[in-house]
DNA sequence: TTGATGCATCAACAACGGTTGATGCAAGTA
DNA sequence: TACTTGCATCAACCGTTGTTGATGCATCAA
């Protein structure tokens, strides 16, 4: 209750997971690498990571549903670019795993 | 190379990843957190948990492959502990990931 | 308009991961 | 010994997730 060692906003534990799972597929991992490059559109994406569209299309949405990514239209192309802060958010999260460990809570939450 | 933010030994992305999928499960967190309390033999952890015996040492299994959990045996007794320096270098490769947004690397790695 | 381009979405299929119940094995106990 | 207990492992099944190619919908150019 209320612990949480800061970066912007605290996640739940249904976020976190989500933001687990979305890093731990090779593809998005890649995705996320690129990103961290600074923003970029999907047609470029799919030239750097030599993708087909529609399955860079689908990572895409996985990576943007759990709040890694954020995108914004001009004209034709879409841009994507990286939300440093989830992933912030899920090293305090991680923290927060550890930090119970010490407070010797019995077991098991619910 | 040779950047790292500490915490023990630095790992790799595949490191990573393992770690990021072991804990992106549900049951699979629950045991983490359960564990946090302290170290625990499976037959608690079954009891405590309401699980398949099978079903429980199977997702102990990959825990302990990804290095997020250690066992002893004591007699008839398999106990099982978290290795928090697992969650901790964790915690260093996702600040790995977002630190290469500042360098302005262009992209995609190999 | 018409046509081309950039991207999202969909349906069908393939691959992967988790669950279940059975079996095996080692460590104790009688 | 023979039996029980605690746990790992296996094969079969099933649900979820990712891939592929096709389609649809905007936006822009001619």
């Amino acid at each position: 209750m209320t612990s949480a060692t800061a970066a912007s906003s605290a996640i739940d534990t249904v976020a976190a997971r989500a933001l687990l799972k979305a890093l731990a597929d090779p593809l998005r991992l890649q995705i996320v690498t690129c990103l961290a490059g600074g923003e970029r559109c999907v047609c470029d994406l799919t030239d750097e990571l030599d993708l087909a569209q529609s399955r860079l299309s689908f990572h895409l949405k996985v990576l943007k549903d759990c709040g890694l990514l954020r995108d914004r239209q001009s004209g034709r192309w879409v841009y994507y670019r990286l939300q440093p802060e989830a992933i912030e958010q899920l090293q305090s999260w991680l923290g927060s795993l550890t930090s119970a460990a010490q407070v010797g809570s019995r077991c098991c939450d619910g």
